[in-house]
DNA sequence: ATGTGACCCTGGATGC
DNA sequence: TGCATCCAGGGTCACA
């Protein structure tokens, strides 16, 4: 579910709602995730003030002050307000109570994660290894071409690498491709500089508008007031296949790429 | 080091 | 109605 987008609007709700609030008890039903839930995890939020909500790819970076709480949304996570008392469902695994506001995570496929980062929050190992921020000022079409020199592997699996860039998943990886004009099959090091330079402010421009949009509701995901995104109807050919491009009027292909779907136009993509 | 595929899990859509 | 199969916004791991 969730990339970049829906990440960054999931942290602006709760930055908005409880940035400054106390968390008064967090309820934990599932034991474990993608990683098992650390014991004791209630009782180190309890009492904590949510300083900051921050972000690092898909990561969202709760800072309590002395410490972060990380949550990974996987493909079918989502943060949402809900009404003190309203009853868990089957896959709401969490609750952190703020006052009369509870933000509760549900995740129906359990690809998410939810630890509790004692240190240096950049320093852990799932946070350590990722790549650069495509919304920062240093993803440049010269990193670029420098990070993907030499790199066999297709484009768009490389953007979808999160040791690489961050936060471009397959959605948005194959709408930036489409936006540049960039075959997904092409070799990553091959991708000349001319089109490097249409890549990445394409990636940039897709993923700003994405989240001035309220990111992508394809199934699962709501922002945290519930609602869904407005993205999905403008994507141009993510889950398009055999839809006529909206630019030229072919109909939009579908292949198979490291075990994902890649939708892409044959006459505006070469 | 780099690239590929299996796998984690549940649920919805589709086809027989 | 039921069952089998495939697919899904992500990421890790083992192996060539």
């Amino acid at each position: 579910m969730p990339e970049l987008p829906e990440v960054e609007v999931t942290r602006r709700g709760i930055a908005q709602r409880i940035g400054g609030a106390r968390l008064d008890r967090a309820v934990l039903r599932a034991p474990t995730l993608r990683y098992p839930i650390p014991a004791g995890l209630a009782r180190i939020l309890a009492g904590r003030t949510l300083v900051e909500a921050k972000r690092r790819g898909k990561y969202l970076l709760l800072d309590f002050g002395s410490g972060h709480l990380l949550v990974h949304l996987g493909m079918s996570g989502s943060l949402r307000f809900v009404a003190p008392g309203t009853t868990p469902e089957k896959h709401d695994h969490a609750d952190f109570v703020f006052g009369e506001q509870v933000l509760r995570l549900t995740d129906p496929r359990r690809f998410g994660a939810l630890l509790w980062l004692a240190g240096d929050p950049l320093a852990h190992p799932l946070i350590a290894k990722l790549g650069i921020e495509p919304l920062s000022r240093t993803f440049t079409a010269g990193w670029l071409q420098q990070a993907l020199k030499a790199r066999a592997l297709a484009i768009k699996p490389a953007l979808m690498d999160s040791g690489l860039v961050v936060g471009v998943g397959n959605i948005y990886a194959a709408e930036s491709l489409f936006d540049a004009g960039i075959d997904p099959r092409t070799r990553a090091g091959s991708v000349s500089a001319a089109r490097l330079s249409r890549l990445v402010p394409a990636i940039r421009k897709t993923l700003l508008a994405a989240i001035r949009a309220g990111g992508s509701s394809l199934r699962d995901f709501c922002n945290t007031d519930g609602g869904m995104g407005d993205f999905q109807t403008r994507h141009r050919v993510y889950a398009r296949a055999g839809l006529p491009c909206l630019n030229c009027g072919s109909p939009i292909r579908v292949i198979r790429q490291g075990q994902r779907s890649s939708f892409y136009c044959p006459r505006c993509q070469r």
